[in-house]
DNA sequence: GCCACGATATTGTCCGACAATCGGAGGATT
DNA sequence: AATCCTCCGATTGTCGGACAATATCGTGGC
């Protein structure tokens, strides 16, 4: 590559010193307050203008800053309100990183499938021996709006709800944030699926409705089973619908 | 919680429709061109001043936007250069932030362990199916290192190595992206467990080659089945050692 | 062909301004 | 007294313009 003095094997001396803007300084600075626990998660900051009157900066810059804190997960809204608050950095956030470095990495169908497979069944075991009520009721509720949605839109969107609130039912960290790309990634797929065979939401609520009676009864082993069945019904679906295993999914 | 209006349990009639400001339509909109691969890595995007201009807001608003895809690693700026250029956010740096954001979260032992046991089986399982020579020899490699490794530390890398490697060979690069994170914060109890039961690590080596061999055959169920063994293996090996399930994972 | 050197474009930062609207202080109502 | 309504200030979102620093690029000299 010609005008590229840097050599990729030599450790250069120095770094190349890269020049931080200042929003870049204010945002580390807020983030450090924040990793300190100065700030907690919950706790409004300081209006913009404050922020900028303390850092001796505009508020463009603030404002800058702050976007950069927004987006890594760090700041956030609560509900319409007007303040910034701290939040922890979500599970929603890290998920959609992850939907994203996944989509732009041109991850398929198949791909996604296959994970799905590994970690859903093992997930609705988890669940069955530790599901409540409430967990059990949101699963209900998934279930229905499935039924009872008009568009494949909405009938996707409960699909979704099902598998996450499943992950949350097995109360394992890791599976709801393994979950939510994949989920997240395939219901793209999934509408294009139901769009085209419309029995197949039938044999999605039928499908789902067995792993909750699994979960009711406590039975991992039964509900393992089903959500194997399950799983391998969307690809059938898939094919079914006439749609190449290696499509690439699109990135929402 | 007073003056919340909100009822956890009730499902609103209407979600809260969350007006999005300028910055963030003009950061999904490059996000989607990105995402759609209009924009594809390496890309220098438009000038601040051009995206201003078609998008029809003031060049501020741009910044804004920019800021958070920075932020989010979708665009990045290479070398003192003055351009942002699209850029790929890595696997390693992806999954770096799973890591991070599963440690913040306190995650136990126990959750990382029911992960795995769900994901490396079936990995193991399509790794048989797929695996090349290059794939295994480099899971012999990382056999041998975990063998002939003097200290924890080293042993320890040889199996996430192996486990690396075993996601590389089963093709599937959702597995690949699952697996760092899990490997990677399972690393340090590993690495106690290692330091307490020396014996430990025969045993691992002897399963690892045991599914090293089902991938030769191409035996994927046997490759499965090992591999199930080995996890569970791992959790017995955490009890021996005397170390609680319910210990948080340090983050790295 | 390669390199120094301006001209230009682009970014980083600032300033000031204004509309929309959220939050809170009171005042009116039951 | 408690609740609701109204109103005003504070805060955010967005705009337009400005200027210094410097990366980029075309040009001319060797």
């Amino acid at each position: 590559m010609p005008g590229t003095p840097r050599r990729a094997t030599a450790k250069p001396l120095f770094e190349t010193l890269v020049p931080q803007p200042a929003y870049g300084r204010v945002a580390a600075a807020i983030e450090q307050k924040i990793l300190g626990r100065s700030l907690r998660p919950g706790d409004a900051l300081p209006t913009e203008t404050e922020l900028a009157g303390q850092f001796g900066v505009n508020r463009s810059t603030v404002r800058e800053a702050l976007r950069r804190l927004e987006s890594a997960g760090l700041v956030g809204r609560e509900g319409g309100s007007k303040r910034l608050r701290v939040t922890r950095p979500g599970r929603a956030e890290t998920a959609s990183r992850v939907s994203r470095a996944l989509a732009l990495d041109d991850v398929t169908f198949i791909e996604l499938w296959e994970a799905m497979l590994a970690i859903a069944p093992r997930t609705a075991a988890l669940a069955a021996t530790r599901a409540g009520s409430p967990e059990l009721a949101s699963l209900e509720a998934a279930i229905a709006a499935v039924e009872r949605a008009r568009g494949s839109e909405a009938a996707v969107q409960g699909v979704v709800q099902f598998f996450d609130g499943l992950a949350q039912a097995s109360g394992n960290r890791v599976l709801m944030l393994a979950m939510r790309p994949v989920t997240g990634l395939l219901s793209p797929s999934l509408r294009r699926m139901i769009d085209r065979t419309p029995q197949g939401r039938t044999r999605i609520v039928v499908a789902q409705r067995c792993i909750l009676e699994a979960l009711r009864k406590g039975d991992a082993a039964e509900a393992e089973s089903w959500m194997t069945r399950h799983v391998q019904d969307f690809r059938r679906g898939y094919e079914v619908a006439g749609i190449s295993l290696d499509t690439r999914v699109v990135g929402s």
